[in-house]
DNA sequence: ACAAGCGGGACTACCCGTTGTT
DNA sequence: AACAACGGGTAGTCCCGCTTGT
């Protein structure tokens, strides 16, 4: 594959994402993608064998570029943090300060698009955004749990549900950030959360 | 408007909900909702003038039954509980205890469903979207702003943004449940918002 | 089915048969069939539910027309021969003089067609064309077999292989009379295989 | 042109003639032809100007072939029969062997493939089918002709319908064969025509 | 209140052929 | 001699919505 080759199916999978996020999968037609490229059907299906192909390559993507985010801000917040409390509540900081750095309208999470059309998407690429919610959860939790063994939460409760707690408070931030076409109510929200990590373990 | 013609009426709503819920509007057909149910193009369109019109009728009736469930609920908890933050914290158990009941996994929130597919609806539609979680925020804010006045929260945080966390907290809590096909996560993620609100203002 | 939808179905086929007559089942596109009908898509999907379905009605429609000529010749033939040979000669007769009154030329045959794209076809579309091929050698074999009991051939012939030989010439006249554009050799053949009989069992 | 080139040409023609003898040339693709070598498009083109290019090409090797083995068993016939009419039997008989010694289905004739589908072809493609009709009726018409010099036939025939008679029974066999997937019908088919020339002229 | 028939257009998938490169 | 990338068009399918007839 040659270097232009490269370029085009990003720039495919580019537009298609943007218009995905915006009016969903379903209702994303290819030649709607292609006219916000320059290119035409034959360069399409050239790189994608059908619309499904572009739709599992798109969440790989993704979910490859989100991990990424993930292991960068987890290794900073790693070395920021002295403790594994803190080392959360770092990474959960990069994560609001990444969101109060948003200029127009969030544009919205495609794991959870892609959740509110389950119906059109086949296993494989289901399990694509099912193993990156797994991902945070296990890294958060792992280290929930190791401040958990050191300090004992105000109230119990159980470093899954603690893991999960932050990605559910950010997707359902998404939620209102766009219906409410308020992008600050993300940051805020994170924020919430990480009072709620103060309160339970005892701030700094 | 005979009795059946309503059932007729209801009986597409209900058949396009879950289709709608399980693939997004965009790839739901009229085709596709008919065959669900026993009628034909001709009863469809004497109760819709277009699809666009299905669109807005669902959504307008899946808010009025939020709303009615919302102010049943928020009647009893009113009553339930003697200070405002109870009767908050009631709520938001009347909630739990809702979800806790599922049987199999949560069909997800069509607010959230149309709100990922924004692009294809018009402003009118989208307002029903807006007003509902403004609802929410309005009669929640209200009771947490009157419990801030008696009681001084542990860290300083806006009533409006702990309204809008629990509503983020659900709407999040059911993308998460819907990818990780586990409906227990929504009751456990309901209940650690109150535990948020506990830690806030003092559990009891 | 009102009077009108039966007559748009036969219409598209019509034009179908004389397309793939024409240039084979593959070749011949839906818009093709419909430029020689005044009906569009929606009409034609109306009444096949896709291509396949067309092709299996065709094929359906074509064996019935066929079984129908096939069994009025059959029953002529059984009342104006005095004996079984006789009665398969006035058949073959009847055909003989049927290919003589062509006009133009010969369209060809919808079974051969189908069977040089037979990879093209269902089970279901290949067996209607095999019953038509063994109603064909049923009906002809029993009375061959009936007029060899009082009458020895003069060579060791099968009553079947004699049926089919009657088929083959006729499908074989077809394809030189398409290939040679000449519609007279089909009658010419078909009489010479009336020859091939009367020398086997002595005219008369 | 180089070795390897000549190779390639074949190849491609090869699997393009098992393509178009089972679903027809209409349906036949280049790609679908392609994949059944390792080549690609480039490759193709490099080749073939066109798929009508790749056609004529196909029919004209078709017919090379078909006439070598015609002249080859004429050669042959001609040198184990003493008198015209045994020259046409052994003749015939070569082909009868060989259609016995069939060991899957019969594929079928590229001629009557080409035959219904004629609207697709131009006529210097169709030409090259009625050559080799032309080319089997001239040769075997003459020494019918000869034979009937020497040997007034029980009934008169014309030496023409009768060369003509051979092949379209050979034609009508392969489509019986196909559709009753009974490759055994050639061959009795065949030797029923041969019937027929030994009662028209008398055995031996 | 609903059914059948159909118009016209959109969508995915594929097809034929060209271009530039190696 | 062959390949990857791509253009532009067409194929089959389906979809939305209108009309006509109970």
């Amino acid at each position: 594959m040659t270097r232009t080759a490269t370029d085009t199916r990003e720039r495919i999978l580019d537009a298609a994402q943007g218009l995905i996020l915006a009016q969903g999968y379903g209702a994303t037609s290819i030649d709607d993608i292609l006219s916000h490229t320059d290119l035409t059907k034959g360069a399409f299906f050239h790189h994608f064998r059908s619309k499904k192909d572009l739709a599992t390559a798109l969440i790989e993507r993704y979910a490859a570029h989100d991990a990424e985010l993930f292991r960068a801000f987890l290794a900073r917040a790693d070395r920021l943090g002295r403790t594994p409390l803190q080392q959360v509540q770092v990474l959960l900081g990069l994560y609001e300060e990444e969101m109060a750095g948003l200029s127009g309208a969030h544009p919205g999470c495609l794991f959870a698009s892609y959740a509110y059309q389950a119906g059109l998407f086949d296993e494989v690429t289901k399990r694509v955004v099912r193993k990156a919610f797994l991902l945070w959860r296990e890294e958060v939790a792992a280290r929930l749990r190791r401040a958990m063994e050191t300090r004992k939460p105000a109230l119990p409760v159980s470093a899954e549900d603690l893991a999960d707690g932050a990605m559910a408070t950010m997707e359902g931030a998404f939620v209102l950030s766009m219906t409410l076409r308020d992008p600050s109510v993300i940051a805020r929200q994170i924020r919430q959360f990480r009072n709620y990590l103060d309160l339970l373990f005892g701030a700094g």
